[in-house]
DNA sequence: GAGTGGTCTAGACCACGTA
DNA sequence: ACGTGGTCTAGACCACTCA
């Protein structure tokens, strides 16, 4: 299995400290012929890596080698900002939209609400030192909220909440899968069809235990990882 | 994008109920026939509905459709038999080896002891519906339960703590992130090297705090999702 | 405009699973 | 023994990125 060597070659060279985060590897062509072989059989390699989080790609511009991974504990969601800078990473968030939207029955099921019900959907993508690595998608509940949409939500929600709302983010239902990229949350972070996602739902209740928001989160899955405490609750 | 097209062909063959949960697809050649196009290009269809979840692959045995995923929750550990039962599904454990073993460093690290100290490994296969799902590796600390190796251990390790040795999981340190089987990983899960998969390592300590074992479980991604549930500490 | 990655073709051989 | 999936070759065209 050519592949399977090829992978631990470039394995070895990143582990080695030859290739380093972030760098952009040579092209396809360049790289199978250094290896004597085909582009098809080097991709599977590059594939292989791909899934185990050592390499990703943005659609077009080619390969790098990935970065650590960012620890996120989604039972205290608190700030991506400050999560970031506390593990020496520059975060950036771009908030691409922000409308009122009837809930699809998913989402109504989330916020148990009547489908077809107006929420709020602020849509947004968060970088990594310039990487973009996340999509998040928040559907809140409006009469909880009101006015939402005059602050700046390119900034932290729990913020938002905290400072004008005097509302915190008390407790959390949390789904985690892995699933895949396609056409609309591949493209904004530059990720092509079918890469590989984890995908993170929350469903948030304030202090006085009101359903809040929910968010849906598709990260690039070499780009995080979950790490939390539980405590058994008998 | 033909493969797309192909992609959500089948899905909605799925979706409409033609083929179920479980259910072997129809060989590549023969698919790729009735598709007007190449093995190559059907694979990479069939790649993509896999990393979403939709169909796995067993090696050189062929594609199936994936059942729904077991909803696993990490913090709440208790018993994969029973959890698997109430889920409407068919468990089964099975030991591979239980042995003694010098830690290495990544569990050592782990069970906050010096490398090279002796610990039992434990190492199963488990199923669900006579499908292998996960792969978990146990490291136990041996001062804390001796003679574990007497009792049976294709039972359950929670109820064996509890029954033999009044002993409990409380506390629970967990990691998630997605990962790949390969070779020695990948087979016993009648997987292919490079095979998706959801990686979750948990450190796990009883009621007065001490540090029991951890867990290494390697899960085909589209057999599990993980819901908990979380209040803020503060 | 050159080179790149994304996609696709039309084959091939082999080892393995299954009957 | 047959057919299968796993792997690989040697091309090709296109749309896009980037200098």
């Amino acid at each position: 299995m050519q592949y399977l060597n090829i992978k631990n070659e470039i394995l070895q060279q990143i582990e080695s400290g030859l290739l380093t985060s972030g760098q952009k590897l040579p092209s396809e062509r360049k790289l199978a012929e250094s290896f004597n072989t085909t582009r098809v059989t080097l991709r599977e390699a590059l594939s292989l890596l791909e899934s185990e989080g050592r390499v990703y790609r943005e659609d077009r511009r080619g390969w790098f080698i990935s970065p650590e991974p960012l620890r996120y504990d989604p039972t205290n969601t608190t700030n991506f900002h400050r999560l970031a800078q506390s593990q020496q990473r520059t975060p950036k968030t771009e908030l691409i939209s922000a409308t009122m939207v009837p809930a699809d029955n998913h989402i109504a099921q989330l916020l148990q609400i009547a489908p077809q019900t107006e929420v709020l959907k602020i849509y947004r993508v968060r970088y990594l030192d310039d990487r973009p690595v996340v999509l998040v998608t928040n559907y809140v509940l409006p009469e909880r909220l009101p006015n939402l949409l005059s602050h700046d939500l390119s900034a932290s929600l729990t913020d938002i909440y905290q400072q004008h709302y005097d509302t915190l983010y008390q407790r959390t239902h949390y789904r985690i899968r892995s699933s895949s990229l396609v056409a609309d949350t591949a493209a904004p972070l530059r990720a092509t069809s079918g890469c590989a996602a984890m995908y993170i739902e929350r469903v948030n209740y304030d202090q006085h235990d009101n359903l809040l928001d929910c968010d849906l989160e598709y990260w690039r899955h070499d780009a995080v990882m979950i790490e939390a405490q539980a405590t058994r609750q008998q």
